[in-house]
RNA sequence: GCCAGCGUAGCUCAGCAGGUAGAGCGGCUGAUUUGUAAUCAGCGGGUCAGGGGUUCGAAUCCCUUCGCUGGCUCCA
């Protein structure tokens, strides 16, 4: 079952309908309790409901409990959900008497000439609506968390305090709800990255600052290989660049003007202010300006796994998807106009299919152009934005991906292409982003010479695919619960000994297996079998292999894969072919 | 950064009225030599996140720093 669920399943209520009853309830019940709260706004959101509410105390974890005992009782007592229409004014004076002076501002902004209020009980809210008919239906709701949110979402306005919660037509959907969250918190990466020993923080160290543990780094180690495979295959060259360089160039390319916030102090070298690099472009920018370049050396295609850093606020950091030090996939296409719709094709089309070596094959894709009403902000001349937006378009639509325009939501120096990739339980992960650059290519002059002679002024194409590896590996442990496809998992294969005779045989195995290019192990503790083959069902090794007199005897081992059982014996030549085939063939599920 | 919550052994957690710390798992040692998801026994292990304060006495109360969590904002 998604999280989006439309309609619900067993009734015929539009889901968002009772999530935003279900969070005037919420506000019905605070009131009840808190008569001096003043109420801000409670939409329906993605995963349920929240109400944003303004109190000097702060509602603690009890009283969310008696909230939600209120708002059942509420619900129970079947209260007639009203529709007024009233004169602004009127609405005005309504919620002045009731002393919320929020709706009051509210309604002042939003309010036609006349506005609509629904009312239940004693409580009434400045609401567009629809809403259900009485509070009856909405019996089935949890509140889940209370946390900070600024009025209007802005930082220096009042904090108010938002409560969450998720509400269903039936017990049953409710229930499957949470037991979803459950699961989605069983198979969070911090979680499994520290009971499969993938990588960990450290106070010591730092917040937001990752440690890749042996295991951790084989699989970033394969990632980056195939990676690099894949990137000269599909005609990039590779590039490495240092961590840190001078303020000059950081002022040539801007940053210390419109990123600063978001780089580290300065360091002084030799009496010259140097800074961490939060991104690689300018690097990648001297290489291009290192010679001349002409437009047969075009278009160029340069990629680096570029490790930058950033400054994120402390509240922002969140495991692996959010820190402060970060390996970004990047790269950058530098091309001529008359080159552009073909490289945005082809990145397309590379970012496509390499998101679905990994196995994902549902995105989402959206395209952030300017914002309409407020062209001046932006770098770059008109007849470049529309060249660029248009070769974007024509690329999603000669694939015919299914796209969301998001207007005003490109950066300020380009518009882009920004891939998510959904998970095994149905969340969206920002990865993959393509935006053109207008704003670097100018400040830094570049150029290169035409078949006339000239000088030109080429296009510049940021790309990150994976995004971040930090981030990616986040997204594939969740992805993954942690049991990575062969091709990935940094133990491929295990071989247990059931008793201590069996031990030259194993270790005889594991170098074949080895020397045959698995990712090998042999557990050779002294412990049944039947505890070793928990330990390895645990650790999620994708092929157990158990050996004991009979697979000493005639040169086999008996095969277990994970999540499948026992599979029986099987003659080692076989089992290493077929093996070998899974993986370089990144199968996602092996078949023996 | 802001609001709220949290930080006890490697991990999960108990210690809920202030009286100098406890379990399970893991680890180590020994016995067992084992056939498809936990063999038995013994042992070690904690400046209770760091610092400061209140108190005769602090894991427990207060302040502060660091870190973590849920959000707000932002983003790879």
């Amino acid at each position: 079952m998604g999280l989006h669920t439309r309609m619900s399943e067993e009734t015929n209520l539009s889901v968002d309908v009772l999530r935003h009853s279900a969070a005037h309830l919420l506000a019905q019940a605070v009131l009840d309790l808190y008569p001096e709260t003043k109420t801000g706004i409670g939409p329906a959101v993605e995963t349920g409901f929240y109400y944003d509410f303004l109190r000097d105390t702060p509602f603690t974890p009890e009283d969310l409990e008696r909230i939600e005992a209120r708002m059942k009782e509420i619900a129970r007592s079947n209260i007639p959900v009203e529709r007024l229409v009233l004169p602004k004014d009127e609405a005005i004076r309504m919620f002045e008497e009731r002393k919320q002076p929020l709706k009051v501002e509210l309604i002042r902004e939003k309010g036609d000439a006349t506005v609509t209020v629904y009312r239940q009980g004693p409580f009434a809210d400045f609401c567009l609506g629809p809403h259900v008919a009485s509070t009856g239906v909405l019996e089935n709701v949890k509140l889940l968390s209370v946390s900070g949110a600024y009025w209007k979402g802005d930082e220096h306005g009042p904090q108010m305090q938002r409560i969450y919660g998720a509400v269903f037509a039936t017990r049953k959907e409710l229930e499957d709800h949470l037991r979803l969250l459950e699961e989605a918190k069983k198979r969070d990466h911090r979680r499994l990255g520290a009971e499969h020993d993938l990588f960990s923080t450290s106070d010591v160290l730092g917040a937001g600052l990752i440690l890749w543990h042996p295991k951790g780094a084989r699989i970033r180690a394969v990632i980056e290989q195939h990676w690099r495979e894949r990137h000269w295959a599909g005609g990039y060259d590779i590039l490495y660049t240092p961590h840190i360089g001078r303020a000059t160039l950081w002022e040539t390319s801007g940053h210390l003007g419109f990123y600063k916030d978001s780089m580290y102090s300065p360091m002084d070298i030799d009496d010259q202010p140097y800074y961490l690099k939060p991104m690689n472009c300018p690097f990648h920018i001297q290489i291009y300006k290192s010679r001349m370049r002409s437009y047969r050396d075009l278009p160029l295609r340069w990629a680096e796994l570029g490790t930058v850093y950033r400054y994120e606020r402390s509240g922002a950091l969140h495991g692996l998807l959010r820190v402060r030090g970060f390996t970004q996939d990047d790269a950058h296409i530098i091309c001529t106009p008359a080159q552009i719709e073909d490289e945005i094709l082809r990145v397309l089309d590379f970012s496509v299919s390499i998101l679905a070596d990994f196995g994902f094959t549902d995105n989402k894709i959206e395209l952030s152009v300017r914002d309409p009403k407020n062209l001046g902000k932006y770098a770059g001349s008109d007849a470049l934005w529309r060249q660029a937006e248009a070769s974007l378009i024509k690329a999603l639509e000669t694939r015919g991906y299914p796209y969301e325009r998001m207007e005003g939501e490109a950066v300020f120096y380009g518009p882009k292409i920004d891939i998510k990739i959904k998970d095994a339980i149905g969340r969206l992960w920002q990865c993959t982003t393509i935006q053109f650059d207008f704003n670097m290519s100018e400040r830094f002059g570049m150029t290169y010479v035409g078949e006339d002679g000239q000088e030109h002024r080429p296009y510049m194409v940021h790309r990150a695919l994976l995004g971040s590896l930090e981030r990616f590996f986040g997204v594939l442990i969740e992805h993954y619960n942690g049991s990575f496809p062969l091709w990935l998992a940094p133990v491929q294969t295990v071989i247990l000994p059931i008793a201590e005779r069996h031990e030259a045989y194993a270790k005889s195995l594991d170098d074949k297996l080895r020397a045959g290019g698995l990712r090998s192990t042999v557990d050779l503790s002294r412990e049944k079998v039947g505890k070793k083959i928990r330990q390895a069902e645990v650790e999620k090794i994708p092929l157990i292999l158990v050996v004991g007199d009979k697979e000493v005897e005639r040169g086999s081992a008996s095969l277990r894969v994970h999540g499948q059982g026992d599979k029986g014996e099987i003659a080692i030549a076989r089992f290493l072919e077929q093996a070998l085939a899974f993986n370089s063939q990144k199968s996602l599920i092996v078949n023996f």
